[in-house]
DNA sequence: CGTTCGGTTGAAAGTCTTCAAGGAGGGTGG
DNA sequence: CCACCCTCCTTGAAGACTTTCAACCGAACG
């Protein structure tokens, strides 16, 4: 029988956790545990001992890096069902910090390693997903290397409507153009694009006069033309 | 016994195989095979089925992605030892071009997926490979984003230090300043800084002038201060 | 000996950043 | 309940850095 913590867990079937069955997942859960995380809270320092392995469960996490005089870059964004922890490392080389009040469910280090041991199939999951965000990085890149202002905000709200539910979807059909929460103030979506806060603001105030988005709240965002955006995401 | 294309290779002790023990790597050398590649020629494009696994014996391999427009981004180099594939992807999205005359040892996707199920040290190693590129392609990350030119020339003069041997060091002592053969041309290492050609060709002559390197030929660097490189890969 | 490819250098242009000021929303305390 | 404060966001103007455009150089090659 499923452990109960697991039973109900939202990301039972989409996290690495799928790889298990129920009984093999009962015995890994015996040595995980939930945690909730406060938006704001980092859960890990650039240079900590890594020791932290977890499945966000629920809420945006970070990851970045940054120069010795200050300059953030942001790496990685977890959403629910992500995976966080650098196995075969001692240190850990960036921080890890909650965007949003989140939900995570964490293994300590000798018992997940015991688990990958154990569970081939977790550890091909693993394989799996380290592949899959490598991809997303290297994507990232392209990004980050050789796109324009407006291209790199364009993709960076394409990257949100994939990544993310609209706002009210629970049973509501898709009727109007959707309406997504942003998880990063501009200042983050800034460290995530390589850019200032002035240029994204400017750039997403560009684009709602252009007509291609709408701006309910500074946090909120609508899709008013998703092909419009698209080709301003990789203008010639 | 190891087969003998194995026995005297390069990279027996450094590339994935190192996981494996002779009678092990005999079983995989069995589906794999040597490939000679001129400089240049490239493996795979994007959009391929993803078909190629392998291993870099000698030479240099570049990872690309461009735009719809044509702009290039280099995302990721490969040296001898590193390991080339995508595994649980029906298409790569990426081209991966020789950069010198190389030399790789390419398995096939089904033999390869084979010793993948058989030994889970081989899988374990892989997966380690995959994090430890994962972390380098972030860090990358951080200069593409939030480095300035002159940061981005000497960072990367710094990763060819870590990653290649110096010119001429078979059996010589390291006495004078080491010199280094770019297996990338400027026009390369813009792709990769997200530069263009230019701006690079003025920060290495900047570098020159300032004492810190010496260029013998464009395709040659000596590091003359590598102090002062690595003050310049990361002013304030 | 001419052509081509890669590299260097200069000048002008453009994009993004920096500096600066003002505004909007949310929470706290009087 | 309202004033105040703090954080986040927006907008303008000036400046800096990188790119773009262009010309030239040098080595390799046919």
């Amino acid at each position: 029988m499923v452990n109960h913590a697991c039973a109900d867990c939202a990301v039972r079937d989409s996290a690495l956790c799928a790889a298990l069955n129920d009984d093999e997942l009962d015995r890994l859960n015996r040595v995980g545990r939930r945690q909730k995380l406060a938006k704001g809270q980092t859960l890990q320092f650039a240079g900590d001992d890594s020791l932290v392995f977890a499945n966000v469960v629920e809420g945006v996490l970070k990851l970045s890096t940054s120069t010795a005089d200050g300059r953030e870059q942001i790496v990685g964004l977890l959403y629910p069902a992500d995976f966080l922890g650098r196995l075969f490392a001692v240190r850990v080389d960036y921080d890890c910090t909650a965007l949003t009040d989140a939900d995570i469910c964490v293994f300590p280090r000798k018992g997940f390693e015991a688990a990958l041991n154990d569970f081939q199939k977790l550890e091909r999951s693993l394989l799996e997903r380290t592949m899959a965000e490598l991809d997303r990085t290297r994507q990232w890149m392209l990004l980050l290397g050789r796109k324009s202002a407006e291209e790199k905000v364009a993709s960076f709200l394409l990257n949100i409507v994939d990544r993310l539910k609209p706002e009210g979807c629970a049973g509501r059909a898709a009727d109007g153009p959707p309406t997504y929460v942003l998880p990063l103030t501009r200042g983050q979506i800034a460290d995530v694009l390589g850019l200032t806060i002035e240029t994204v603001s400017r750039q997403m105030t560009r684009l709602k006069t252009a007509g291609v988005i709408a701006l309910p709240s500074t946090r909120e965002v609508t899709i008013l033309k998703p092909l419009a955006l698209e080709a301003r995401a990789e203008a010639a």
